[in-house]
DNA sequence: TTAGAATGATACGGCTCCGTAACGACTGAC
DNA sequence: GTCAGTCGTTACGGAGCCGTATCATTCTAA
């Protein structure tokens, strides 16, 4: 559970996983893509396209955009409140989850290589 | 220098990592150029345009563009090789060591935040 | 010296994303 | 019932990156 990282460590796995990401064949996601993923699979819900705008510090056409871009790769879901029909509630999917899974899966993997290169 | 990272905290330092840098108002750097800009500063010179194309497992035009981005932005530098003029050397820059520094930083930090919340 | 290989840069058309400004749908208070 | 306020979306022009094909320069070997 001990989690410390000194400045060379932190970043070689910064590089070593974004190679990974880089090299795979996958659809790269933007930095702005990607945080509004891991938002919505590790925050608990409700997630609005306002919510979201606000927490990223973005306006919100940039999270309707990503959200179409991210709904076209299956990857998240929208939905309208039944309760507020002006706001969109943003959902988990299956692939969603096995991407985030996968993505999980990747940095756990370079941080461990980083343990057995210095040991 | 204990490194593990079970999957939850993993994705949390993902997260809170890209959340900060989305909220910086840098310029936003994509993973190929994360990942160049890392490998010119993590490894051994020298680095030139094939070689890092080949790394990454991209073709050589999406190189040359990621250089010319970033050294628009002054994070890299090139360099024709006096002993082989074909290659072109990259190099590293001032302003690149201290973004450099700057994203290890705010990883370390994340990873830091990471072990307080558990705590 | 010259033919071939190798390097990095460029041209092109296409796609995605950006920021600003508008828009229609919906709610709630009066 | 109406109207201001809020929500998410769309429109628009502009900028950046993509992959493929091609280019000029440089080196190497016959």
């Amino acid at each position: 559970m001990a989690v410390e990282l000194n400045t060379a460590e932190a970043l070689k796995l910064w590089h070593d996983t974004h190679l990974e990401l880089v090299r795979d064949t996958e659809p790269d996601l933007s930095a702005r893509q990607v945080t509004i993923l891991l938002t919505v699979y590790l925050e608990p819900p409700p997630h609005t396209v306002r919510g979201l705008a606000t927490k990223l510090g973005v306006t919100k056409p940039v999270i309707t955009r990503a959200l179409d871009s991210m709904g076209r790769l299956n990857l998240v879901n929208r939905k309208r409140d039944p309760s507020d029909r002006r706001n969109v509630l943003v959902q988990r999917t299956v692939k969603g989850s096995l991407f985030v899974e996968r993505l999980a899966d990747t940095v756990c993997q370079r941080a461990a290589n980083l343990r057995a290169v210095i040991a």
